[in-house]
DNA sequence: GTCTATATGGCGATAGAC
DNA sequence: GTCTATCGCCATATAGAC
């Protein structure tokens, strides 16, 4: 029936807002049941346990906390043009999911085990862009380092935006929501113009 | 009596190393009581409810995720060696505590409210460390940036190696512990070099 | 498929003996 | 100060009517 398949859709979307929100331990089934508007029995009926409604949360959120690169990567554009294609496509994703960071590295970190069921279903290739990477040091264009690490800099300082929001806005916002929405906006470029300058191969 | 004091210190020791790894949620107080090897009723003697006991731990844990950079920013050396200065030691502490970050920002990010209490408590000046940098700015020894923007990223840089520590051991290191230390140890290096670089004059 | 009612277990907290 | 035993509640999960 169409309503079932409406209601699966419903539960999955209203569990997706309280876990991210609350975390799986903090989390109830009551709490989803009224996010989704319906029974606490229903989620049961659908998905059998807490866990399993979990499950599937999670990789679909896991899936996303990585994003589609590979089309940057592969692409005929600089090794500049693709940071700031990437920076700018994972800012974007983590404006619309600001939640995402802080859920995904919580439960990955409370439960370091799950990650290694996951791996399987995810396949990313970061060696199309280490390569791309390693190249521009070859050529000299870029100075020499270590293409893990500028990721994992790169990633940290987008997701630090936002996974540290209630400390950057008490400490260096005023508390303020607008301000901080600003500081967001900024972001992008700020990121962008640290990461282009410090790869460059100037004395 | 010594035996308390003693008993005392011994929980919040318990409680501080249960409530990193499991998150105020995921821990339950017959966790606390067995990591400290006593009773559970114990712990209610000593802190009444797991919510106080829980904050003495967090108030505790939150200052010393600001480290003590007074002394560094007050003192007379250059800006470079300020931040290396600052990485160096920021560092230093989350190998020392690497359920720090995402211990802090999962509680934070839970209960927002939470932070607001705590920043009275928490003296910081940040502007100790901005004003060193809009000096060299004006100088131009340092190109244009938002001194708030820079300490962002790099205590974004610093935190993500360790928060996202299974992600980057699974995806990037073939789950090597091995490896992992040594990418944390390199880690340092590898953000001083990126950080001094990224805030150069040259264009 | 969706609901109400309930079983079952676990957790925070307290009472009370020693 | 430290323990055992227990209360009272709340959360997951199921039974069963509609």
């Amino acid at each position: 029936m169409e309503l079932k398949i409406e209601t699966e859709e419903k539960i999955l979307q209203a569990a997706k807002t309280v876990f991210q929100q609350k975390g799986f331990d903090g989390c109830r089934m009551q709490d989803i049941a009224d996010e989704a508007g319906i029974n606490k029995a229903l989620l049961h009926y659908y998905f059998r346990s807490k866990d399993r409604l979990f499950d599937a949360v999670f990789k679909d959120a896991f899936r996303k906390f990585f994003p589609k690169v590979q089309e940057i990567m592969a692409s005929d554009i600089t090794l500049e043009k693709k940071l700031e294609s990437f920076i700018d496509k994972y800012m974007d994703l983590l404006i619309d999911n600001p939640m995402l960071p802080i859920f995904i590295l919580n439960e990955v970190n409370r439960n370091p085990e799950k990650i290694t069921e996951i791996i399987n279903l995810q396949v990313i290739n970061p060696n199309l862009l280490f390569g791309s990477i390693i190249k521009e040091i070859e050529n000299g264009s870029i100075r020499k380092l270590d293409p893990r690490h500028l990721i994992i800099s790169i990633i940290g300082m987008c997701i630090f935006a936002f996974a540290g929001k209630p400390i950057i806005k008490n400490f260096l916002l005023n508390n303020s929501e607008e301000e901080y929405l600003l500081f967001i906006s900024q972001r992008k470029k700020e990121i962008t113009e640290l990461v282009l300058k410090s790869i460059t191969n100037i004395k």
